[in-house]
DNA sequence: CGTCTATTTGAATGTACTCAAAAGCGGTGG
DNA sequence: CCACCGCTTTTGAGTACATTCAAATAGACG
């Protein structure tokens, strides 16, 4: 595995060595290891994550312990509680790793900090939202108008990489159906 | 009804008078009536609505003809198809008047002089954008985890004003529930 | 009062769920 | 190399919740 660096985490982006420098300092990088927990419900939100290696999820549990993914990161995506982490409340949910992953995690301060020395990465970033943004409204769409049939493939079709790192299980939660569902559904498509 | 100044559109903010008629100028105020269509899927989106009176609706018909609504808008509330709006794609979405409504309109070139003008909107509109974000996000665990009662009394506890406004039928293509299933769940709850 | 629209009710159907059990898979150690 | 264990997926039977389609009622308005 190649060494990840500023250039493969902000794509695109033209840089003087002296951004290259500033922005390498205010990432550290971390490895964590299937099933370690990044954040837990209630707690503030101080980073975000980007993922160059392995699997994260943000996920939620009902009281009556019920799980569901919001989103899965794969490399070269973000992620963190991004409701908390912007507007400073405490999260609603967890984050936990699927599968072993290199990840560089940076503070909000840093984030902003990170704008001033490098404007580009600002207009990178409020794309990056925008494009969230659009695939939450996707989303909302899916889980209204289709049926579970429907919800996965349209899941393959939108992140065909994703599903190589995850358990069915994982992706049920995601698709809000339970495994035996989703079982059923991949019985019924590969019969077709 | 009293008029609706800018003081009233971007509550909270100090401005000077300058600022005051600068902003005034990039608004068109608007009357449309119960029923018009604002917008339709395949057109560009080069406004954003505030509505200060009545209320608005932003809504998706799927290829078998079933109405899925997204957003309502009632006063005070900003609408649009904003994944559009943001990246200048064509539009997926039909918004149209549900209820009889003053509502003042703003292109997207005009937000961004008027973010230079008065830079405190733009701080503004960041903290509404979270927000949004942040009740996507919420609908998303909603629509996954809720049964329709649950989604109901989640609904009216969310937006106990919206109610008011709108026809069950549109309540319930928020709800991704037909109006019938609707109509069983408010009996339900009457009996208790 | 009559017409149009919206809501409610009923019966039959379907999709996904629950719970329980069986089968499959991957790694470890004898 | 096989046996065993834990974890994941599959299968089956019964059930629940929401849907469909059709018809009946209720409301709003001229």
């Amino acid at each position: 595995m190649q060494k990840c660096t500023i250039k493969d985490i902000f794509k695109g982006i033209e840089f003087s060595s002296s951004q290259i420098a500033i922005a390498e300092n205010k990432f550290t990088e971390i490895f964590v290891e299937k099933g370690t927990v990044l954040l837990t419900p209630g707690e503030l939100v101080p980073y975000q994550y980007f993922v160059f290696d392995g699997c994260l999820r943000t996920y939620f549990i009902t009281e009556n312990g019920k799980e569901y993914t919001l989103q899965f990161a794969i490399n070269d995506w973000w992620i963190s509680d991004y409701t908390a982490f912007f507007t400073g409340e405490k999260s609603m949910f967890y984050i936990d790793c699927v599968k072993d992953a290199t990840i560089f995690k940076i503070s909000k301060e840093s984030m902003e900090q990170l704008y001033k020395d490098v404007p580009q990465i600002e207009s990178f970033f409020r794309i990056k939202m925008e494009r969230f943004f659009g695939s939450y409204q996707k989303r909302i769409l899916s889980d209204l108008a289709l049926s579970a049939e429907e919800k996965y493939l349209r899941f393959l079709k939108s992140y065909p990489n994703i599903e190589k790192h995850i358990k069915n299980y994982h992706l049920a939660s995601y698709l809000g159906i339970t495994t035996e569902s989703l079982s059923r559904v991949r019985n019924e498509l590969a019969k077709k």
